[in-house]
DNA sequence: AAGTGGTCTAGACCACGGC
DNA sequence: CCGTGGTCTAGACCACTTC
């Protein structure tokens, strides 16, 4: 008596997805209320722990809001905080164009502090790529990232000119990332990135120093971003 | 033959909890094994799934590791990113006593753009509390916090001088805190601020602007944090 | 093979919300 | 009042890890 599922995903997770699929669709929007556990578990024929299970999944992701004693709704679209996001992403987001020049790009072994970060060699060669960041021709930003070589064979530079360092790694090595740890201080311009971002010797600029995680946990790109002060904010919801 | 729970508490939190105080006792340390669902079930006196519901709740805090096969495992500490914690609450993690300076306190209506992001109208009077912080004899920042003055009557800022703003507004006026939304820059001291916190005028300064919402989803507290450059790094932690 | 977590059933009662 | 989500039972089988 062992009804068999289509296929061999979780019947919680079916139930998810064919909510989450109405609500990316539009055809529930923010507000609307959600079949009840009852219903749902009638319609997919399956028991209510395991409708059940489902809501509490979509309401632990944010999609879904539930009221005890009333029902279960669609929950308005989140802002994206705390989002590891690339610059190419953070601008197609607000429907904006990316626009950055590669100063300079070349593979490096002397600079074994940013190795250790990485969790390697000190003498290891890294892939150093250092680009300015604009917005419209302004400079806003001087970015500089670190991968290790070894990890990236064949490294292309001109990618880099096309698409976002973040859609190479994912779409051209297989590289899932996880999360980025950050450290942020306020610190001076010295000679050359004052040069590159037009701005005077010795002005604040945000620094942002990343360390970003593969899904496998290794630390997998180290970047130093340098913000010009007034032309950059940084946003973050913290929670108590 | 309903089995009568000693409190009104539903089951799987008791367990839950008291999981947890061993944790924190020190009983059970990271990488040591937890009673297995089956074991608790019959320890407690519940069904298999309510012991579940009590092991996955202490996973997704992040209190336990569950392995498939395996075991439930108590998680290594995890370091508190994105947590919004107060100054005393930030030093006192770290076995630090907090020091701070009160500079000025008075009750202000002429700041209609804090006003307004406090969702006030623009002449709302504002409790303006500005305090240096310090680490040893050495002031490394500058907070300043507005508070709606009507919500907040007859505050005091004498208890400020003992206490931390958050444990006045939790424990005397019941406000439960959830979440801020911060912005960060960059910028120069001005004059009076580089003289609070003894830099040179226009030294880079790390600028955290910060709106502190209540669990009723209502803006309680604006804070403006100006740190020493070189004092003070940010730690932030973002998800993919 | 034994033990673990992961999924699931087919019910039950309670607490809460809105009418 | 009825429908909702919240808790809970007493089992079951499966997938996985460990030995």
């Amino acid at each position: 008596m062992k009804p068999v599922n289509g296929d061999g995903k979780p019947a919680y997770r079916r139930i998810q997805h064919s909510i989450q699929k109405r609500i990316q669709a539009g055809q529930l929007k923010p507000g609307d209320v959600v079949e009840s556990e009852r219903e749902l578990a009638k319609i997919h024929g399956v028991s209510l722990m395991t409708a059940r299970h489902a809501l509490a999944e979509l309401a632990r992701e944010g999609m879904v809001e539930r009221r005890h004693g009333a029902g279960t709704f669609v929950a308005p679209p989140k802002i994206h905080f705390n989002k590891l996001m690339s610059y190419t992403e953070q601008m197609a987001s607000r429907g904006l164009a990316a626009r950055s020049r590669i100063v300079s790009a070349e593979t490096v072994s002397n600079e074994p502090e940013i190795a250790a970060r990485l969790s390697l060699g000190t003498a290891s060669p890294l892939i150093k790529v250092a680009r300015v960041r604009q917005a419209g021709d302004e400079p806003f930003a001087l970015e500089t990232c670190y991968l290790p070589a070894d990890e990236f064979p064949s490294f292309s530079t001109a990618a880099l000119e096309r698409g976002s360092l973040f859609s190479i790694l994912e779409r051209e090595y297989g590289t899932e990332l996880a999360y980025a740890d950050e450290e942020i201080d306020a610190t001076g311009a010295d000679e050359s990135t004052a040069e590159l971002l037009s701005i005077p010797h010795g002005s604040p600029i945000l620094r942002m120093r990343q360390l970003i995680f593969s899904t496998s946990g290794k630390p997998t790109t180290y970047v130093v971003g340098l913000y010009r002060s007034g032309r950059h904010t940084l946003l973050i919801r913290r929670f108590r």
